[in-house]
DNA sequence: TCGTTCACTGTTGTATGGTAGTGTATGTAA
DNA sequence: TTACATACACTACCATACAACAGTGAACGA
């Protein structure tokens, strides 16, 4: 197993329990494909690597499962899940159910503040395209998610989605590697707010739409490039 | 704490792990409203309850965490979270955009199989309807939504929903003890599946959006008649 | 050569002790 | 009587130890 390149900032002191922390970790770890679909990970080394008891290290892991990003299949071991092609579909469907609404309720009432702060994530994000900084790029997109679903009262709405967008986000990070597919999903994020300003609801999920079809477009080609990381 | 209700049914032996066990008997428990919203839960007298130590009761209330049916503070105790208006309607609003969503595709593609099945669900909410009994009403009301989904191949979107229905289902066992609110209920759900077999995806979100509106209706009167539930 | 048994290793699951933080009650002084 | 300080009980959190089980491979016998 591969898990040196695990963080260990036990000593950030972040007022975090052990347990969220190693959660926060392994999570990020396995959205950015350090930690490959398939791994076997193991309790106890985990635990050594990070210097922290099996237990905390127990806690995230089970709540990673709940998260469906690994498999704890009793006394055998637990393994990073791979991406399934027919999930990752299933996931778009849900996330674009749910954002569509989410974006023509934004028509109606959206957060002044918010709509300020919105500016300025999708001016990081085009200096993260320049940088063809990934992670950067990736981070700020959910920003920009985040602040349209809590810009629109709907925080509970941006829960949920978030737990869905972290497996598609693993396929954003094959797509992302290819040659510039940053700059279309810059371009897409502003139509939508335009379309949000604009109090064009029509429009609206009609950008969203396109956002999110955009999303899993390679798909195919992705799954053909990275049999091993898909089931 | 009244934690007398708790289920000690650790001989059952179904093959769950105890911590798997200990967290669906507390979720059920929540749900039916046994344990009050404002229950203060304690690790220690949990475990002495059912008989098993504090390991996988902590690990159950952390499950129930991540559902956001319990919190847990650190160092102070665990508490079954209060019932929040708000937080209502946003639930219903992200439920609302995955089901109307599904009954669309419902009516696209749905599983045969499913379909028959679902003759048999309503008519044991009918049953349960003329016995008043309110948890297999609820039982069975769940088996619908959860064959429209999974016949309409949306697996995923049922994992969702059923996390977000188990708060709603709260208000729900409030609601369900007036005056025979059931039988809209059932109406509303053969609304749903001709819409369905009719092939006609507006009406099937048509029913589905009164259907799931109906359900919060009372929301102000219930919230005025148990005021301690709410926060 | 093939099939069976059995010990061994590695894994998760559970139990228990110790620790630090929080809230509360009690004592004490003004 | 009130304000503050201190002691205590309670909590979740983490570490450690033990138990239960699955998988593997080697030894053994047919």
């Amino acid at each position: 197993m591969n898990i040196q390149s695990l963080k260990i900032e036990k000593g950030a002191e972040t007022g975090d329990s052990t347990a969220a922390q190693v959660e926060r970790d392994l999570r990020e770890a396995i959205i950015r494909l350090e930690l490959k679909p398939g791994t076997r990970l193991s309790e106890q080394e985990i635990a050594d690597t990070l210097g922290v008891s099996r237990q905390p290290v127990r806690e995230a892991l089970i709540a990673l499962a709940k998260s469906k990003l690994v498999e704890v299949r009793p006394k055998r071991g637990t393994v990073v899940v791979k991406i399934s092609a027919r999930e990752m579909m299933e996931a778009r469907f849900v996330r674009a159910a749910i954002e569509t609404a989410v974006v023509r309720r934004a028509c109606e009432t959206f957060d002044p503040w918010m709509r300020a702060s919105i500016t300025g994530i999708l001016a990081r994000q085009e200096a993260a395209r320049q940088a063809q900084d990934f992670n950067r790029f990736r981070r700020e997109d959910e920003q920009f998610h985040m602040a349209i679903a809590t810009g629109a009262g709907c925080g509970m709405a941006w829960s949920v989605i978030a737990d869905i967008k972290a497996h598609i986000d693993r396929v954003c990070n094959l797509q992302l590697r290819k040659a510039d597919s940053m700059g279309p999903l810059i371009s897409e994020h502003e139509a939508i707010i335009h379309a949000i300003d604009a109090r064009d609801p029509e429009a609206a999920v009609e950008a969203m739409q396109t956002h999110l079809s955009g999303i899993l477009a390679d798909l195919p080609s992705i799954e053909a490039e990275n049999l091993a990381l898909f089931e």
